[in-house]
DNA sequence: CGGGGGGCCT
DNA sequence: AGGCCCC
């Protein structure tokens, strides 16, 4: 969605730049004639794809009797979109509903905060388009860019005639198919595989939706809103100039935000022609050198950032916001709604989630939409594991560690004004990784996530099906059943004061407080004689959760596991065909699940609420060490490194985080910068992660 | 009366 | 852990 900026910003400025487009910079590399198969093109053909208001369309496809009607999307107060309909009576994008009401009083409004529906048909369409074409990259849950240069290759080479002929669609600043498709082949013919796959969104999902066809991911989006519902339009490169000067300040240029869009206000630069001209040197004063070069290019229409396939998402959020709440028991209850159905979504996935975070927004009078704050903390392996495995009860044990983290941020001891909560899976891992002793080889086969940023080639095909090939993941079809209430049933008064009876250590008194009485009483029963025996000495190679071993399981019910007819899907895939599907996914909920079987499990390796006297594997800290005393050095570095990252991440979290923090700064770790093999660093640029270099 | 998601870099 | 970016 665009930004709601209004921004009264007119210049009509005709500036010629010679444009050479950073693309070529790559092939000079080589020398002037290229020898054998040019790696990169000379140029490129990218395609940008922006569904028509989404959220709405979805909704209309969901009940077509919406369709006549102006339609809003309603996400709490605002109107988040709304269908053409609405548009022609005055309803805009990220309205508000009174303001909506007033502009049309017989807007109809659908509630939109649960995005199931409309992730669910963004996956389709990227799909879709990776169907044709394996270079997909995804922006939003509402566009893709796809890099069709090579699919434009094969054609010319195959049909030359096809050279020929003529534009499908507008082309920027032309007067319907007056412009030459013989000066622009490639163009051309990208304009036709826009309209082809525009055509199947269309016809196998229902969907309509603009494109942009241009030489870089930078001019096609800017070109694709040139004609609004459901059209597509081709930007000629003699007129990059003509529509950088066209945009009516730089808060259009994707990649310049609000904060740097006000940074460069403050030196007077309004206009995009205002920063293609503003010297280079004062820009590197105010942004350094790779950003200040990034902002001039995009200026100038220059972006040689390639598509880069988005593969599985890197996280899965879940989020609530709210005018106030207030107490520890609203938070329990809200982060519990919001893991449960994150843990179902994760389990859908296929993956195991290494990284919890939880994230909370404060109230303040001035500032209210701003800053917010989050902690995170690893997740155990063995509750990982459940989560992917769907034995369900992560959920209690996933809670109790959110409320740490609560702890972690929030006195309860003193009042607290909360406005949002957030719930994030992050550091997805395709496989369970095993800490097997066998570490080096483990760690060797467990790299793999998604092939996002570990590809660095700037040409794109060579690396192709490796890139494709490691987007299988494992994705459980099955339809997760266990709408797990394990401890809401509460009937207890819930307290705030520490009322609560001595509970052993593992066990979070903000979870036990809302378990049912019978359950209380079976956990005060056994805690403490299985706390003695179970810990410490744990058995064997499973060195890694050395810290985390399980509480008393109090069992009614094994588990009923949905038989997990987890076919390896992929995300991606080279083939087209089924998306087929008519019958939308909701399924059923088995029934007979509501016997709620309570399958308790405590919180593992966790302890108590914030600064409890209770630990009683107490360790001791070496000053100039990041682990315990009482671990052997030696030992610990010839454990596979992915059993050192675990452990030490365990450590680190029973440190005493606390707020009032003790002034120093622990030093970076040499420990393991980061799993997702990040590795390349390239380029400091920031400014442009969004058109990011190569 | 300012949602509910995502991404990458520092 | 936060910042800024995108939709
Ligand atoms: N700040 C934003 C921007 C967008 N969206 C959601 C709602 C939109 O339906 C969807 C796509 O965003 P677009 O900017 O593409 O807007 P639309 O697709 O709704 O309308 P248009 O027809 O102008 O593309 O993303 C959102 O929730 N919050
Ligand atoms: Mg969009
Ligand atoms: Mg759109």
């Amino acid at each position: 969605m665009e930004n709601s900026d209004e921004e009264v910003d007119e210049d009509e400025t005709e500036w010629r730049s010679s444009f050479t487009d950073s693309e070529v910079t790559a092939s000079v590399s080589g020398s002037t004639f290229s020898k054998t198969p040019p790696p990169t093109p000379a140029q490129r053909v990218i395609l940008h794809l922006d569904l028509d208001c989404f959220y709405a369309q979805v909704e209309m496809i969901r009940n077509p009797a919406l369709r006549s009607v102006p339609l809003g999307i309603q996400q709490k107060y605002i109107i988040v979109t709304c269908n053409y309909v609405a548009r022609e009576h005055g309803v805009t994008k990220l309205m508000s509903v009174t303001d909506a009401k007033e502009k049309c009083p017989q807007l109809v409004l659908v509630k939109g905060e649960d995005l199931t529906h409309y992730r669910e048909m963004s996956y389709k369409v990227t799909e879709l388009l990776m169907s044709s074409c394996p270079l997909v990259e995804r922006l939003g849950f509402d566009e893709n860019f796809v890099d069709v240069t090579e699919m434009v290759e094969k054609r010319l080479k195959e049909t030359p005639e096809s050279s020929s002929c003529s534009f499908k669609g507008h082309v920027y600043n032309r007067l319907s198919a007056d412009a030459k498709a013989g000066d622009h082949p490639r163009l051309a013919l990208g304009s036709h595989i826009a309209a082809e796959l525009r055509e199947a969104i269309n016809s196998r999902l229902g969907l309509t939706g603009c494109a942009g066809i241009a030489t870089s991911k930078l001019l096609a989006k800017l070109v694709s809103g040139s004609f609004k519902p459901n059209q597509q339009t081709t930007l000629l490169s003699e007129d990059i100039s003509e529509i950088m000067s066209s945009l009516s300040g730089i808060r259009k240029v994707p990649g310049v935000g609000h904060q740097t869009a006000k940074r460069l206000q403050a030196l007077g630069v309004v206009s995009v022609q205002d920063l293609q001209l503003f010297p280079l040197a004062d820009l590197v004063k105010e942004f350094g050198a790779s950003s200040a070069q990034r902002l001039r290019n995009l200026a100038l229409g220059r972006d040689d950032t390639p598509v880069t396939p988005t593969g599985a998402p890197q996280s899965l959020s879940d989020e609530d916001s709210f005018k106030k709440m207030s107490s520890t028991k609203d938070v329990l209850q809200k982060i519990q709604d919001l893991l449960s159905s994150l843990v179902d979504r994760m389990h859908k996935d296929g993956r195991q989630p290494q990284t919890f975070r939880l994230t909370i927004r404060r109230y303040s009078a001035t500032n209210k939409w701003f800053s917010r704050e989050s902690r995170q903390c690893p997740i155990p392996n063995h509750i990982g594991h459940k989560i992917t495995s769907g034995s369900g009860d992560a959920l209690v044990q996933l809670v109790s560690m959110a409320m740490k983290l609560f702890h972690k941020m929030v006195d309860s001891n003193t009042a607290f004004h909360l406005t949002l909560i957030n719930v994030c899976f992050a550091n997805l891992q395709s496989r369970a990784a095993s800490a097997g002793s066998k570490g080096s080889i483990t760690s060797f086969f467990k790299q793999g996530t998604s092939p996002k940023k570990t590809q660095s080639s700037a040409q794109n095909q060579v690396t192709l099906s490796n890139s494709v090939a490691s987007w299988i993941i494992d994705l459980d079809v099955t339809w997760s059943t266990v709408a797990h209430r394990v401890c809401c049933t509460s009937g207890l008064h819930p307290d705030e004061t520490n009322n609560t009876p001595k509970l052993p250590p593992n066990v979070d008194p903000d979870v036990f407080r809302h378990l049912p009485e019978e359950i209380q009483r079976e956990l005060l029963s056994h805690a403490y004689a299985n706390s003695l025996s179970s810990p410490l000495t744990p058995s064997t190679s499973q060195a890694a959760t050395v810290a985390a071993f399980d509480g008393p399981r109090i069992s009614k019910n094994p588990p009923q596991q949905c038989p997990p007819a987890s076919k390896t899907a992929l995300w991606s895939f080279s083939d087209s065909h089924n998306l087929k599907d008519k019958k939308d996914a909701v399924s059923s909920v088995d029934p007979s699940d509501r016997e709620t079987t309570v399958n308790l499990q405590l919180p593992a390796g966790l302890k108590t609420a914030a600064g409890d006297t209770v630990m009683e594997e107490r360790r001791t800290w070496s000053s100039d060490c990041e682990f315990p005393a009482d671990v052997d050095p030696k030992v610990f570095s010839e454990l596979p490194l992915d059993v050192q990252r675990e452990l030490m991440s365990t450590w680190k979290q029973q440190r005493p985080v606390l707020k009032t923090p003790s002034s120093w700064k622990q030093g970076r770790g040499s420990v393991t910068k980061d799993r997702k093999a990040a590795g390349k660093s390239s380029q400091a640029n920031n400014l442009l992660k969004y058109f990011k270099p190569n």
